[in-house]
DNA sequence: CTTGGAATGTCAACAACACTGACATAAACT
DNA sequence: AGTTTATGTCAGTGTTGTTGACATTCCAAG
């Protein structure tokens, strides 16, 4: 077997040589860049006693104001149990209100105080800064070139869950 | 304020127009994309009993053979008490060996095994699957940028790991 | 109206993986 | 000889995830 190099060989139309060490410099990339991504809001959030999944529970919330525990749930993807750890802390501390639905009665509804839209914006500036220094250094094609890849690289249900936000 | 626009408005040079909706959408395809980076091995690792953990220690040592533990530990960023737990376990379990240093007997030079170097393979190639496939969907101007915003993104001392990985 | 099932919440137990702090050993450096 | 470096180990703790079991509420179908 031709040392480094991928079974595929060419990819067709685009002449695109993946090497093995290519590939892994990809996968390197994802690694060390996802560590940068959440280090700002990590060291923010580690001063509190909270952790990531208090920031993704704030941050999807704010998103979606009003979205539902079941909703949350099949987007971060864990089990509702570890979820209402998370949201009984966020509710206690005040940061998160969850209102009975009153078409079902059964659901509960989401919601950020001000308290929790603060913190919210504490750590999404935090995150945006990094984001939009790296855009800023890379400039528009390659944005352009990391969002289709991060999307190809998506499970097909995220990908719905991805896009359905971007409405 | 101008609705979803960010308070640095131009970026000089570029003429890069960069909402808070826009970073908010490249924080979130991070989060769903690293999410199916990670899927599929840790699918295969959760049946034996392992995790993300033993996963990075096996990939960095495959990368880098000989590597030392304290080299392995600045990489990886973790404790060298949890990397410990990780190596005691891939030592014992066969996968990895440890062998004294020649020029300094208090180095600990590590290595995979042929069982070690079966399982990195197995885990490479699902991640690699899905990488090409990614890849392969964006095109090679897509991938090009891809790999620049994620380098942007950053700390400066893992920049310097990734570049030096990379010779 | 009763029953089945869906949505939610809670309790308990457990595992993986990170952390800090403390201590031990051996080897290298000064 | 004394200090620093590299490594390993023990004990304790915290966050985040998991399963499994069970209760409550309430919509909806029979």
């Amino acid at each position: 077997m031709p040392e480094g190099r991928t079974g595929q060989g060419y990819s067709g139309e685009s002449l695109l040589f993946l090497t093995d060490e290519q590939l892994r410099q990809g996968i390197e990339a994802m690694f060390f860049a996802y560590r940068g991504f959440t280090a700002d809001p990590d060291r923010i959030l580690a001063e509190m006693s909270y952790g990531r999944a208090h920031h993704r529970a704030i941050h999807f919330i704010n998103r979606s104001p009003g979205t539902t525990v079941n909703n949350l749930l099949s987007i971060l993807g864990v089990t509702k149990q570890s979820l209402n750890r998370v949201l009984r802390t966020l509710i206690g501390d005040g940061l998160v209100i969850s209102k009975v639905g009153e078409l079902d009665k059964r659901e509960r509804h989401l919601y950020l105080t001000e308290q929790g839209q603060a913190l919210e914006a504490t750590l999404s500036d935090a995150q945006r800064a990094r984001m939009r220094a790296a855009y800023k250094d890379a400039g528009p094609e390659a944005v352009q070139g990391f969002k289709t890849v991060l999307e190809a690289m998506m499970d097909a249900d995220m990908r719905r869950a991805y896009a359905k936000l971007r409405d």
